[in-house]
DNA sequence: TAGATTGTTAATCGATTAACAATC
DNA sequence: TAGATTGTTAATCGATTAACAATC
């Protein structure tokens, strides 16, 4: 019985995935625990650590080559293919997301978007047409969608939430300012640009 | 000598007074480090933890003041006034940003903007106009700025930092998906919703 | 070979939890 | 008073770092 991985470690190694990518941008083929730590401002012996818990992906006095590692982490991660993402929420940050490049090289792709908005529903955002949240069940299960942003204001997002778990969702993104209520199995990320100033005001 | 705040538990602040603004909101006079605890999903020993590295807020068998909670934890993460803010970058993602209305009440205020395209420059959002990337440190310095947000697209954000440094910003929030390179007492934090979404797949 | 870097172990360091006296 | 909850201590748990044998 192999030893749990912590959950501290999973979360650096998308850190770790996004530096290899610009190495890899840079040419570089190979590079060490050194190189990486000192560009990402973590030890190396961390990074050899971290990497450690799932495998041996380098070589003795030569180092880690760049598109090996960066296949193991996406395997790892599972964005070695792209998932469906339901984006539930149209407004100005909603609308932002839809419109952003950034995440189809790195294993995701918004393929339906939702909003309450009468207004809203049936317009178009690039391929997409915003759907009526009333159809969030239908299209998740329908295209095998697990993965869900939530981009709405604080007092729908419990709402919102339930809905997505109601079906079927199994991993939200919150950009809503508040802590959502899911059942043990269900992950949740939090963005709330907020929460991440008031970290650094206190030190100032 | 006073033993130094851990940033963990900095971290947390945030979330505690993002809650207690909820029960003020519900009318809830007095709470405790369970219902805290609870409704976050962390433990009661933790928040009292937390909480006894900067004072005694609560009273024994009663809990603690919703509003003097509140006041205290303003007072330690510095938002008990408004903080200016500049917003570097309005693409989608800077126009969502300075369209938000969430800064204001939770002590943040974006007072400029900047943005280097020259069919932006003079455009307004609201009460602020957009100004070329070149007036930054102008600005900054002017207005007491301290505070940035960086929302250009990766590419753009080395050089972009580098200006904000230069310019005398001391705490700045990255949406552009790169880690940034900053002296000693310069803070940072990230976000980047492909990293965040690449924490749960490894789950699914 | 000589130099470099990995993967791993053990030591250190730090954070969380459990328990409880104090006391409202 | 009886019940509840804090603030704090000590124990537990987990993460990071340092060091080094293995080896490319």
């Amino acid at each position: 019985m192999s030893k749990p991985i912590p959950d501290i470690v999973i979360g650096r190694l998308p850190i770790y995935l996004r530096e290899l990518s610009f190495l890899a941008d840079e040419g570089v083929p190979v590079t060490s625990s050194h190189e990486l730590g000192k560009r990402l401002g973590i030890s190396a012996a961390q990074i050899r650590k971290d990497l450690s818990h799932f495998g041996e992906f380098g070589k003795q006095g030569t180092g880690y080559k760049v598109s090996y590692l960066q296949e193991q982490l996406r395997r790892i991660l599972k964005v070695d293919h792209e998932w469906p993402v339901a984006l539930v929420g149209v407004g100005d940050l909603g609308r932002a997301l839809a419109h952003y490049a950034g995440f189809v090289n790195r294993g995701f792709r918004i393929v339906a978007l939702f909003d309450d908005d009468p207004n809203k529903i049936g317009q178009r955002i690039g391929d997409l047409e915003i759907s009526s949240t009333d159809r969030l069940a239908a299209v998740v299960q329908e295209r095998g969608i697990i993965v869900a942003m939530i981009a709405v204001p604080a007092a729908s997002a419990p709402r919102v939430a339930e809905a997505c778990l109601a079906a079927g969702i199994r991993a939200i993104l919150n950009y809503a300012p508040i802590t959502l209520k899911v059942p043990e199995g269900v992950l949740v990320q939090y963005i709330d640009p907020v929460t991440h100033l008031q970290r650094m005001t206190h030190y100032l």
